[in-house]
RNA sequence: GGAGAAAUACCCAAGUCCGGCUGAAGGGAUCGGUCUUGAAAACCGACAGGGCGUGUGAGCGCCGCGGGGGUUCGAAUCCCUCUUUCUCCGCCA
């Protein structure tokens, strides 16, 4: 970030490739009076500590010390003001600096989602000789979810999974954290409740705070995870880790909660988007040389699970703009609903480089022993809210029974087709 | 929820009552060396890190004993506060 102090333009420039227009000079000032004040201050306290010592060793050769005490009266009062006046300072450079976010990656293009581009297809577009039932109707019918119930006991934006449903959607959790493991990721079940650091690390906060839910009367307060990557990221805040110990592989699976204020949309009924949903999570923290080879390897297997599946979908890499906050890469995976004609994001992989590493303060020890900052990158290894949806309308039957998709069948008992339970 | 104890460097641990020669004893681990065919053991040596400021640099300075604040010329040590951990009691999956 003291990129910023040797070539603002650079990163001027940068942040305005994501819509985000800055001007450093103000910084750059508040800069120059921190480090004045910090000189000035520093001098008086190597002045009086010298002195202070002093006094312990005329005390103990029992000399007078009536000089030493006049020459420390004449500095007392002068640091006073210079040190409220550089904590002002420091506060205000700190919270300028909080709300910078990421710097994009060279070789994405400026501008928003209209400038995502499409690189990748799988396979062709399901085909339907008859009229595709969208998921909700077909979920209600076959008896997986219960969305009018949830709203009794809960209220909008969420669902129940009933009986297959909940199975469904257990087998699809099950199937990826065994793929992970294959993987030799380590699995961490995690709090879901955090503290405000952890959000501030991960680069949600300060600028997303409205958009977690907030617990009423705790102290410290405590937010739900709206991902497990916020909790994960932090596994390792205000450590040094060991060379060795690098890249470390993580992945969790969380529900994941989300005010999601004012974002509905009509088309986006069932479980497109709601206040909870499920997710297994992967997170890396690598060498800042191995961070592109580790983005590629969580892009790798977040298809293949979507390969396994069987699924159409598509990658988007995503314009500077529409990566989000903490992020300097993202590639998002959308799965096709056909009842709507429109991919969704099930996936998001992103390689936030430093950045997060940097609020937090997670390090690593080179072969010199000098210290730097890890990456850290993350991929979701699915989200199911939508997948099931997905699922449900890519392999729907003629009869509105479903398939199953091959690698579930183990999971769900067998069962190879679902179909409606009169 | 109530009552108590604690938090010191990679780990263990002394120091805290009685503030100054403790920026931190001692042990373990680790690293380097001696010895050995090799290893172990033993012995010798190193071992506070990180942030920040300053300087081309070797370096110098400031901060740092859970976090924050205070008292003091001076705080690991005294006071306040927060957090965390442990023990006991109560309550409860």
């Amino acid at each position: 970030m003291e990129l910023i102090v040797s070539n603002p333009e650079y990163v001027e420039k940068a942040l305005l490739k994501r819509g985000f227009e800055v001007d450093f000079s103000g910084f750059i000032e508040l800069r120059e009076k921190r480090n004045t004040l910090i000189k000035r201050i520093e001098e008086v306290r190597a002045l009086r500590n010298k002195l202070s010592k002093s006094v312990g060793e005329y005390k103990r050769e029992k000399k007078d010390t009536t000089s030493l005490f006049k020459e420390i009266e004449k500095i007392k009062d002068a640091v006073d003001q210079d040190e409220v006046a550089l904590a002002e300072t420091e506060k205000r450079i700190n919270e300028f600096l909080l709300k910078l976010p990421n710097l994009p990656d060279e070789d994405l293009l400026s501008g928003d989602k209209e400038n995502n581009v499409v690189v990748t297809v799988n396979k062709d577009q399901p085909r339907f000789n008859f009229k595709v039932k969208d998921h909700v109707e077909l979920a209600t019918s076959l008896g997986l979810i219960d969305y009018e119930r949830a709203a009794k006991i809960s209220g909008k934006g969420t669902w129940i999974y009933t009986n297959l449903g909940a199975r469904l959607e257990w087998a699809l959790l099950n199937f990826f954290i065994d793929e992970h493991l294959k993987d030799g990721y380590e699995f961490l079940l995690l709090p879901h409740l955090l503290n405000y650091e952890s959000g501030l690390t991960a680069g949600q906060f300060p600028k997303f705070e409205e958009d977690v839910f907030w617990l009423d009367g705790e102290s410290p307060r405590k937010f739900l995870l709206p991902t497990a990557e916020t909790a994960l990221i932090n596994v390792h805040r205000n450590e040094i880790l060991d060379l060795k110990q690098l890249p470390r592989k993580y992945f969790s699976y969380t529900p994941c909660y989300r005010r999601e204020a004012g974002s509905y949309r009509s088309e986006e009924r069932g479980m497109i988007r709601g206040y909870q949903f499920n997710k297994v999570e992967m997170v890396q923290f690598t060498l800042p040389d191995e961070s592109d080879d580790a983005f590629l390897e969580l892009m790798v297997k977040a298809e293949s699970l979507m390969k396994k599946l069987g699924l159409h979908y598509q990658v988007s890499k995503l314009a500077a703009g529409d990566v989000s906050f903490a992020m300097a890469r993202t590639f998002d995976i959308e799965v096709w609903l056909p009842s709507i004609g429109i991919y969704k994001e099930v996936s998001s992989v992103s390689n936030s480089r430093s950045f997060q590493a940097r609020r937090g303060m997670i390090r690593y020890r080179n072969e010199d022993g000098k210290v730097d900052y890890v990456h850290t990158l993350n991929g979701s290894g699915l989200a199911t809210s939508r997948l099931l949806p997905a699922i449900l309308e890519q392999n729907q039957l003629e009869d509105g029974s479903v398939k199953v998709p091959e690698v579930l069948v183990p999971y769900l008992g067998g069962i190879k087709v679902l179909s409606k339970v009169k």
